[in-house]
DNA sequence: AATTCCTTTGAAAAGCTTTTCGTGCACATT
DNA sequence: AATGTGCACGAAAAGCTTTTCAAAGGAATT
């Protein structure tokens, strides 16, 4: 059995308010006893039960992180991030994996409210009705983080995914490139989805290669889909020298068909990928990408969310990091292909 | 403020141990009052506090899980099966990612400790003297994960990493490679470094390739080490026509290297990772590589956690799971090198 | 009709800590 | 010497739930 703050007390000679004083409030005990007890403290190897002082203090210092696939390596960056602002502000988290199922996200979601969590974090997806009604309803301070809503009034740190993909798009137009394709998320998917298409879409326009707008495939989440993608793409349209794709994982998928199909990247095919995961620069070659800001993206949910837990002031309620153009290999001048 | 027993037992009329009945012992209360009483529940969106129920139960079930680098995609299969078997047994967990720092570790150990978590699942890292005792003291379950320590009896699941280098090089010599080298993760790691390079040695003695047992460079965690070691492995050792490296993360940068340098794999260079991270069928060419069956890994773990906390009867205190000799296309039989 | 037994319920304790309140004592002040 | 001030400390309540114990009431048995 682990020792209570009653043994000490009892090893100590003193009430267990002795001992509750010497830990919170040291100096309000006077020397002779204060040694004792923590003597005590040291030998019973007694260390307070968090249940208990929860109880008290009605919170845990514990964050909820909902993320939709623990295997995706954009969210090992998110956590990180989060982890560390955490520990600089006296969190720590608990991490669940919905695998983007419904039924596992309310169960998750129950149980944070059972376990009093002080906050929760919640990545990636979009915000559903009967989700913000369960959030209401526990009343529990919540950020989106990679994602927001704009129906509800919920705080959240993400990138312009729009202007995101706008620049991607326009740097591969700025290489000479007039046939250029995509490889997206459902649009139905109202963030890393819709919005990168438009602005796909808007930096085609601006530039005159409306043609080019419906060249898309979409895919899941998976390097396979993407693989399968860029096979229709090409094969609908055999023109295209360029291709952005809303995903790294997808962009390595694209670079494993290329390669099988013996074109090559980038002299034949420019491939610009989205997020910057660690691998993207181990690729072969080394993939041209959008930079998400993970790591601070984490970070700053985690201070966004301290702030409303804290019931301190806080910046805007919608918050967007800049994003940032990373060049590297898998992207070069618009050549003819075959 | 959220709703307590208290106020639910009021607006039903009853007491508060009649609410408690209904939620555990639905049938020692009388219809009508237990209706009466879900009805409140449910107006007041009543759930119970998992602090209190933790302070009684002298349990929270939830359980800790130590982890060096999450951004190491080996271990979210690790996770995932973790996850899963948790879910299944009724636990969350908490996860705690140390960076490989002594300093985070024991902080995060203090803090599980406080949270009562009911176990505590430990990967990858050697069981350092100081580290037993703090677990020894704080008197939690623990199973170690990818780990194990012959030094202290803990239990643990694991493949035999040794057995696996050891199939791994027997099957590049299999393909009729001479020269074989390694790259490897520093020999004082006493898991994935000094096992793995005895496997490497023993199936280089059997088959008679003493002269190669030398040829090793070391890494840290990263692709870029793993870049450099094999420039300085091919430096010091032109003749190698076969790598083997200790991990996916280890063959990235080999592969990378290769490429840069115009080599070809796996007509000229063959190169087998370790681990069979998700990534790995999408490199360039494909990765063969010893499979870990992590998330069985993780689920088993788990599982092997639960018995301990239930004082149920476990299987050996050292468990070693199988592993796999996957090949794809990063490695192919043996041909002079230009 | 009296006794026994069972069912249903509420009061209270327990689990562990923090904090408020009040007491007792030492010292200072007049 | 008597009153006042302040410090150190213990008792007890509070935080929320489960569970034990006892009581009350009704039904069943003799």
């Amino acid at each position: 059995m682990k020792s209570t703050i009653r043994d000490v007390a009892v090893m100590a000679g003193v009430s267990i308010s002795t001992v509750s004083r010497v830990m919170n409030a040291p100096n309000s005990v006077v020397k002779h006893k204060r040694e004792k007890v923590l003597e005590a403290i040291k030998a019973l190897q007694y260390k307070p039960n968090g249940l208990a002082r929860g109880l008290i203090y009605k919170k845990t210092n514990t964050l909820g992180v909902i993320i939709p696939d623990i295997q995706n390596p954009y969210y090992a960056g998110v956590i990180r991030g989060m982890e560390d602002a955490s520990k600089a502000l006296g969190y720590s988290i608990m991490i669940c994996n919905t695998d983007r199922d419904e039924k596992r996200l309310f169960s998750y979601m129950q149980n944070l409210n059972e376990k009093r969590v002080d906050g929760i974090l919640y990545t990636s997806d979009v915000v559903y009705p009967d989700f913000y009604e369960e959030i209401e309803a526990y009343r529990i301070p919540l950020v989106l983080v990679a994602t927001h809503s704009l129906e509800y009034e919920l705080p959240s740190v993400k990138i312009n995914d729009e202007a995101a993909a706008y620049d991607a798009v326009k740097y591969l137009i700025s290489l000479g490139h007039t046939s250029i394709g995509m490889i997206s998320f459902e649009l139905t998917d109202e963030i890393a989805g819709l919005p990168r298409y438009e602005g796909f879409q808007r930096a085609l326009r601006e530039y005159e290669l409306e043609a080019c707008v419906q060249q898309v495939a979409f895919a899941k989440h998976w390097h396979d889909d993407a693989y399968y993608a860029a096979e229709r793409l090409l094969q609908q349209y055999p023109d295209i020298t360029a291709i952005f794709t809303t995903s790294d994982e997808f962009a390595m998928g694209v670079l494993s068909y290329m390669h099988e199909k013996g074109i090559r990247v980038p002299e034949q095919m420019s491939v610009i990928g989205f997020d910057n995961i660690r691998m993207a620069q181990f690729t072969i070659p080394k993939l041209s990408t959008i930079a998400q800001p993970v790591y601070n993206m984490g970070y700053r949910a985690v201070e966004k969310l301290n702030a409303l837990i804290k019931g301190e002031p806080d910046s805007t309620l919608r918050e967007y990091l800049p994003h940032e153009l990373i060049v590297r290999s898998s992207t070069g001048p618009q050549a003819a292909r075959s």
